[in-house]
DNA sequence: AATAATTCGGATATTATTATCCGAAATGTA
DNA sequence: TACATTTCGGATAATAATATCCGAATTATT
C-alpha cells in the first residue's frame, strides 16, 4: 500500500472539504466522516494533523468545523497532504530499509525505485486540490463508494 | 512506505542468495539472516513464502539451505518477489481505499495513481534478479548497510 | 540405527497502526 | 451568564504487522 489508512481518509477527507467550502461554508466532522466513509473519530485525529499543516482551516464552537478557501484549494497540491500525515518517509526511505543508501552508496534497487518514488513526487505536488475538486463537481470522479453513489 | 518490511527483508534475501548461489551452493538461514541484517526467525518465514512461490530453493538436513540457480536468476522478476510477500494489492488497491474503483467509476486519484503504480509494476516486472546479483558482484550496488561495508 | 544439521509449521510475544472514548477548551447564542 | 455545539488532546482498546520460540519433519553422515 503506498499510502496509510490515515492518509487515504486524510485525502478523501481534503478533497470533500474542497469540494464543499465554496462559500466558505464550514463542514462538521460529522458531516465529514459520513459522507468519505470514514470512521468519525478517527478521521477527527487525521484532521488535527491537517490543521497544524495548515492544509485545513478550523473553528471551534456552534458554526464552527473544518473549511478550505477556494483560494487555497488553487495553490494546495497533493504532496503537502501525504507529507502532513505519512510524512516524508514514503519519499526518502530506501526501499530496502537501509539508513545510508544514496546515489553515492546505492541499495540494489535505488535507482530504480528512485525513478519511481520522483515521479510519484513529481505527480502529487503537480496535482492540485482544486483540479480534483473540480473533477468530482463534474461528475468525473468520485469520493463514495458505488453502492452510496447508485442510491 | 511502497513495500513490506517483509518484503524488504525477501527481497534483499533474494538477492543475496541469487550473488551466493552460483555453484549451486546452499545458503543457512543463518548465513543469510547475518548477511543482510535481518532477523533470522522472521526471515525464516520470509524464505518459507518464496520457496511456496518458487522463487527460491529450498533443502532440510545436513548441506541444506536455500539456492536459486543461476538460470532462474535469469528468469526471475523482482515482480515474482513482491507478489509472493506483498501480494498484488500494491499494484490493484485504490489509493483511497474504493472496493469497486475503477477507470469507470474513478476515484478522485484514480488515473494519477493508475499511472505510478503501472510504472512500478512495469519496473519489477523488468528488473531481473540476475541483473541485480550482477550489479551486487560488481560493486556498484551493496546488499548492506555502510559501516559493515567499510569494515 | 543413531546423531546432528537443517528447514518447516504452529503458537506466542512485541510493536505499530488503526480506532474509540471522554473530558477539556473554545465559542456562538439565548 | 448559562448553555449548547463543536474541535482539541490525552488515554485507552482493538487489530495488524513484525518478531520470536520451539518442537516436528527431513536428510546427510557416521
Amino acid at each position: 500500500m503506498i499510502f496509510s489508512k490515515a492518509c487515504e481518509y486524510g485525502i478523501r477527507a481534503t478533497i470533500f472539504i474542497a469540494t464543499r467550502s465554496a462559500d466558505s461554508k464550514r463542514l462538521s466532522l460529522h458531516e465529514i466522516a459520513t459522507s468519505i466513509n470514514s470512521p468519525e473519530a478517527f478521521t477527527a485525529k487525521i484532521l488535527q494533523q491537517l490543521v497544524k499543516s495548515d492544509v485545513v482551516n478550523s473553528a471551534k464552537g456552534p458554526n464552527g468545523g473544518f473549511w478550505i478557501s477556494p483560494k487555497a484549494s488553487l495553490q494546495t497540491n497533493m504532496l503537502q497532504v501525504v507529507k502532513a500525515i505519512d510524512g516524508i518517509e514514503v519519499f526518502s526511505r530506501c526501499a530496502l530499509g537501509f539508513q545510508q543508501c544514496n546515489g553515492n552508496h546505492p541499495c540494489a534497487m535505488h535507482f530504480q525505485i528512485t525513478e519511481i518514488r520522483d515521479s510519484l513526487f513529481k505527480m502529487l505536488n503537480e496535482t492540485k486540490l482544486d483540479q480534483l475538486s473540480n473533477s468530482i463537481q463534474d461528475g468525473n470522479t468520485y469520493l463514495r463508494a458505488l453502492e452510496a453513489v447508485e442510491k
